[in-house]
DNA sequence: CTCCGTGCAAATGGTTTGCATCTTA
DNA sequence: TAAGATGCAAACCATTTGCACGGAG
């Protein structure tokens, strides 16, 4: 999703356009490695020192509200970010936390199957494998 | 686990056996509502009243190293702890929290697959699939 | 000019930790 | 009697909320 994109977006759903909401958007929505709150507030802030926090998560709700990001949610940890939001599954590093993606067409076909199978409408779905990455193995 | 399987495990790893530890294994081990901490010491308070949230943490944690139990962390919202440590699926209801485990043989054929098509040697896995469940649709 | 967004400060709430006492083995 | 478990109180910390000010439309 490009600015304009994003512009339009945030105006068609009744959204105003601050300099602050379009940086925490276009940082979220560009991020790879699945940021935790603090993570994009500390990149943001670079830009615009005076940020604060409170606006960090007001705006991810926002984008959770528009199912534009997905959150990961973790015991005791801070949750991670995800704007990725189709069906994936999260390859998550038990060891040093770091968060890939995997997708592919094999695993939408069964999991499709699977959600067929078990005849139920889902509204979303969270799939995880941990793992111990090559990074930490050595 | 019956008690016996129960009190041969703890004395194996060197766990002393407590009644208030035997009494919160029994509740999580055989539970299948996925309850949070504050459940499971409501029931377990109720025979042992000195009761605290400290022991019924120490012991989740204890559970969770030896393999019983897993933990299901939330955004904001208290974990649930499951005592099925084998690949299933968590249907988690998203109005009323509801979450009951889904399992067949084609499921686990459908994620082995998966699996093995990822190339990785997985310590773990969660999937979760969220609906609104039919109570909360009336 | 009005409404919403921002940011500060304070509150929240589940979970963890320090420590003294008690219990198991 | 030594090692570990329990429970109280306090700490922790990510997240949320109340409120006054400021900026977008």
């Amino acid at each position: 999703m490009n600015k304009e994109q994003l512009v339009s977006m945030l105006r068609k759903t009744g959204h105003k356009v601050t300099p602050q909401r379009l940086a925490i958007c276009k940082e979220v929505l560009s991020s790879q490695e699945h940021p935790t709150a603090e993570m994009i507030f500390e990149r943001v802030a670079k830009q615009y020192p005076g940020l604060s926090m409170t606006t960090v998560y007001h705006t991810l709700d926002m984008l959770k509200k528009l199912e534009l990001v997905h959150e990961l949610g973790f015991n005791s940890k801070p949750s991670r970010f995800d704007p990725n939001t189709s069906t994936h599954i999260n390859i998550i590093c038990q060891k040093c936390g770091k968060i890939s993606d995997y997708q592919s067409e094999a695993i939408q076909d069964y999991w499709n199957r699977i959600v067929l199978e078990m005849k139920l409408e889902p509204v979303g779905q969270r799939l995880d494998i941990y793992v111990v990455c090559e990074d930490c193995r050595n």
